[in-house]
DNA sequence: GCCAATATGTCTGTATGCAGATTTTGCGTA
DNA sequence: TACGCAAAATCTGCATACAGACATATTGGC
């Protein structure tokens, strides 16, 4: 029964919950974890009239869906081709690192200067949950993900967070798919404590210098493209 | 004859020039014109059904462009309302300068080590046509972002040229509207020379340091949201 | 005369249909 | 068997149409 796709599309938006939504939310919701969880590959084509078949729905909220993704850069549009996802190789992640060093950073000192108690609740809350982490990789790449963001919120500039998000999440659906061992991923989450402390001021470490850290242990050379990264040592 | 408009549509489409266009590329260009040159003010209500009539065309075109001009934020869509013009007020200025201190930096410090030889001859011509302006003041505004565009551009690392289009944009738009006098604008462009030498490496000065103050030229407090920014003085 | 409730009109969100372009498939040929 | 070309299938881009939601105007009650 293929239609039962349509059904929960179609429950979920007659039931009472919450706010009223659209169409295109819900394909936003389901396309993006599509490519979160690696269902869609860096590359692969979305055929919007298939997608719209699959979930018995036309094809504009699809559409709309896929150009909403195109903002969060999860997709790209090639005209009259149709839309791809966003395919992230070695010079990108590059690209993208350098600039996450500049934007975090800042989230971080921010953050830092901001914080308040209950975000600091929020975020412990997040890492004990790494720590005693024992689901799938992709419940840990959502851990991950979702720490950053509330770091990122927690900056309280919507625009930096905004545009955390735009570069990062590509970043974080390309990561997903690489394939680690249990050990190196619980290994890279327990990073995260020092970026708790740190934001919480029960750190001398320099945010900086602790967010290259962080991003050392799960990727090499960023300082080949920023101007801010001079190994320490 | 308000069909004119839709001639020039589709005289540009079935034109025979460069590669093969859609109607939504133009109606986005259209409508980005119209908000930087403050026809559609910070605001205003984007009615696509209007905007479709205005140009003969259908809702469809007007719809995705209005889609892909949120991604670029110049508009938001309130869900069920329409599209409005982002509105930009004086916490949102303090917000995007402090997010631009920080990533403009990084890409004339970036711009500066990869400078060629025809990047800085077109920051050149751009500085020199500053410098004879003697148009409206949106022929001004259209020279300063492109200045700042094609120092981004120059930085190598399209993410953060994407980003800072991103946030910077709806500001010039906004910069746009303010109505100073011709004499403040001219001071203000002369300033971009202290940019260019700076990014052709003709300056000691840091380039932090020159960029706050090319942006105090402008507005005010920026170091007030920044860690980065503190008054050296 | 003023406020509220209803009625009317308009707009957004979505469905369906069509034309041109692109990709795929099938056949013929080297 | 491999390659090239052409026809078919499919897809994207766009137009038209309709239903529900929102906004405004009108009318009724106090």
């Amino acid at each position: 029964m293929e239609n039962l796709e349509q059904n929960n599309l179609v429950d979920a938006l007659l039931a009472p919950n919450g706010p009223p939504t659209t169409l295109r939310a819900h394909v936003v919701k389901i396309l993006s974890a599509g490519i979160l969880s690696g269902k869609y590959k860096p590359g692969d084509r979305l055929n919007e009239s298939q997608i719209a078949r699959e979930l018995n729905i036309s094809r504009i909220p699809v559409r709309e869906a896929l150009s909403q993704l195109q903002e969060q850069g999860l997709v790209q549009n090639r005209e009259r081709r149709g839309m791809f996802v966003t395919n992230i190789g070695p010079e990108e992640v590059l690209q993208i690192s350098s600039l996450r060093i500049v934007l975090e950073t800042e989230a971080l000192r921010l953050a830092q200067k901001r914080m308040t108690p209950h975000v600091l609740a929020s975020l412990e809350k997040i890492v004990d949950k790494m720590d005693n982490w024992n689901g799938t990789l992709l419940d840990a790449a959502a851990l991950d993900l979702e720490f950053h963001r509330t770091l990122w919120r927690a900056s309280g500039n919507p625009y930096l967070e905004r545009a955390l998000n735009a570069v990062m999440v590509p970043l974080f659906a390309h990561k997903t798919l690489e394939h680690v061992t249990r050990d190196v991923r619980r290994w890279r989450m327990s990073h995260h404590r020092v970026l708790l402390d740190a934001v919480a001021g029960r750190s001398r470490d320099d945010p900086q210098a602790v967010l290259l850290t962080h991003m050392r242990m799960a990727y090499t050379e960023p300082e080949r493209y920023s101007t801010l990264a001079r190994k320490p040592s």
